[in-house]
RNA sequence: GGCCCCAUAGUCAAGCGGCUAAGACGUCGCCCUCUCACGGCGAAGGCGUGGGUUCGAUUCCCGCUGGGGUCACCA
């Protein structure tokens, strides 16, 4: 077979070579240890949560290191793309501190264009320069057509693509693949030339070495020493509308725009032999690979999931809506990324993350479950450790989108609401009363009159009158410029004046020489101003409430 | 089903031949306390299993079991 002849058929319109492609794209100068990589999502909907793993190592790598970090869109599926997603994938990247030094980009007007020299950074503009490399494989007897379609491969095959698989007679159907794969090697110049003539469609296929029962040795960054198959199957290189698949547009785009390391999910470990046979094929230098575990989930039988696209959660865009801020997913990832990274930040408490030296070897291997204890623990932290100014901010962002009645009080008066919001904030031990923004709302609405009712009830048995009297003699002495100690000296007198403890040992010693304590007094305070039983120091919110307010929400529950 | 990956408490995890097997989340109890939110102290709970190797295995090797992934002209 004249295999020049035949790439020529196959490829009359390549007129570069992969030398001219070289010097293009020419190595890239940076400094010693640098590392270039990538973020390779197909643009075919939102930003999966588990998806922020592979992202986030591949960010760190890069920038810890002083190298590039480039997004490249894989959009080589037509049938699967979602019109601006693109988009709104990088937006959301960003929103999580995921910024791209090169690489498919947004422009002022919204559309996606390229920044960078390694560019295009869509694979769909991209066909010219696969084709190159495509036609040096025919040309090596690497790589050669198949024109059977798909629709005659789908009545072929028992395998009803993944729906049935499990019902697959697997011998039978490898047996079937051999025979396949032998008649489909065999074919003369004359029947590719009369099929190109009749204008049919084909894919080129590449032409496996492998021996599927021999090993070969690989090492994985995180995984070490991986014993995997050698490839035997003729995969597809070019679909037939010219596109490449996956693997092909990996090893060009890769090798081209100069990828050190290839960071991505472990659902792509058992098509590795493929990837290093095609770079061994196309000359290449392999990159360090890096296969990054999973995110699971529990099913309804107690099973290991994969985070799967229609779970709560998946979507990045839940947790905003659901009132997480940023930063919790980030620290939530860093804390499942690194194990160490916890202890770091609990030395480095006002450090970024950015500071902790994220390391490879301390990368889990096995995959683990997403846990709302642990997201929810991260967030409280993070939430506790801001101050009022941030947390005002955030919390107006949200309250913009998602709360529009409760956005409108907080702006009201900035400083008020700030004010509020930093009770308990700010010391050593703050306060978590957020876990998500949505906590807000209830936690302090008593603050707006709008929103202000009383909401609990006095325990059952409560003696009312004594509850009117303690409101009643309160509103006597309640003096706005007390300091807090004397403040609660009017209170005790108050307990003891009814017949109430008001030293909190004395009544626990015994309960029943009292009618209550100095506790029971402060709830019948507490619920008249706050209309609840559980507040944030009733001294601090008199005063933020004014004496005003104050004595007319004591005297209207009188 | 073939192939590959994984295996320390409910969860995340230290450990890398000799330890009373860290720590965090969650759970429970106690303390602090005018309630709440913090904070402090404590408790329960673990090396999947069977063989080796070794003076000695959580740690190394093999089998088993279990879990996960993958087997497209999808990525």
């Amino acid at each position: 077979m004249d295999y020049k002849k035949l790439a020529q058929l196959l490829f009359p319109d390549v007129d570069k070579t992969p030398e001219d492609l070289e010097a293009l794209y020419p190595p890239r100068q940076l400094p010693e240890g640098a590392k270039v990589t990538r973020f390779a999502p197909s643009p075919t909907g939102f930003v999966h949560f588990g998806g922020m793993f592979p992202v986030r190592v591949a960010e760190r790598l890069a920038h810890q290191s002083g190298g590039v970090f480039y997004l490249r869109i894989e959009d080589t599926d037509a049938m699967r793309e979602v019109e601006g997603a693109a988009a709104a994938l990088i937006r959301t990247l960003a929103d999580y501190g995921i910024v791209f030094d090169e690489g498919a980009s947004l422009a002022p007007d919204g559309s996606i264009c390229d920044k960078g020299n390694y560019g295009p950074y869509k694979q769909s503009q991209r066909a010219h320069l696969y084709h190159v490399y495509a036609k040096m494989l025919v040309e090596k007897g690497l790589a050669y057509p198949c024109f059977t379609t798909e629709e005659e491969l789908e009545q072929l095959h028992s395998t009803d693509k993944k729906a049935e698989i499990k019902n697959t007679d697997w011998e039978a159907e490898a047996e079937k693949r051999r025979e396949e794969m032998l008649a489909r090697r065999t074919f003369t110049m004359e029947s590719v030339e009369e099929n190109l003539k009749a204008g049919n469609p084909f894919v080129l296929r590449l032409l496996a070495d492998g021996d599927g029962e021999k090993k070969i040795i690989v090492t994985d960054l995180v995984r070490g020493k991986l014993e995997l198959p050698e490839n035997e199957e003729d995969f597809v290189l070019l679909k037939s509308d010219g596109i490449p698949t996956y693997h092909f547009a990996h090893a060009v785009d890769d090798h081209l725009m100069g990828t050190t390391h290839v960071v991505r999910g472990e659902e792509w470990l058992p098509s590795l032999p493929k990837h290093l046979q095609l770079f061994r094929y196309l000359g290449f230098k392999l990159p360090k690979y890096m296969h990054i575990s999973q995110i699971m989930r529990l099913d309804e039988n107690g099973n290991k999931k994969k985070l799967s696209k229609r779970d709560m959660g998946a979507n990045l865009d839940d947790y905003k809506r659901l009132g997480y801020c940023a930063e919790t997913v980030v620290e939530y990832i860093m804390t499942l990324l690194n194990s160490n990274y916890e202890e770091w930040h609990a030395a480095n408490p006002t450090a970024p993350f950015t500071d902790f030296a994220f390391n490879v070897k301390k990368m889990s291997v096995s995959g683990c479950l997403f846990d709302i204890n642990k997201l929810n623990d991260v967030s409280k932290n993070v939430l506790s450790r801001m101050s009022a100014d941030e947390v005002y901010d955030k919390i107006t962002e949200w309250t913009s989108e998602y709360d529009k009645e409760l956005y409108s009080l907080l702006v009201r008066d900035a400083d008020y609401t700030k004010s509020i919001l930093a009770i308990g904030r700010g010391g050593k031990k703050p306060r978590k009363d957020f876990t998500v923004w949505g906590d807000v709302r209830p936690y302090l609405d008593f603050f707006y009159d709008e929103l202000f009712e009383i909401k609990d009830t006095l325990p059952e048995g409560t003696d009312m009158a004594d509850a009117r009297a303690t409101l009643a003699k309160f509103a006597d002495v309640y003096d706005e410029s007390d300091d807090t100690n004397t403040w609660f000296e009017k209170i005790k007198a108050i307990a003891d004046s009814l017949g109430y403890a008001s030293d909190m040992k004395a009544y626990k010693a015994d309960p029943t020489a009292f009618k209550g304590s100095v506790a029971d007094i402060s709830a019948y305070i507490r619920l008249a101003v706050t209309g609840k039983l559980n507040a944030p120091d009733l001294y601090t919110v008199m005063h933020i409430l004014g004496r005003e307010r104050t004595l007319a929400r004591v005297s209207a529950s009188l």
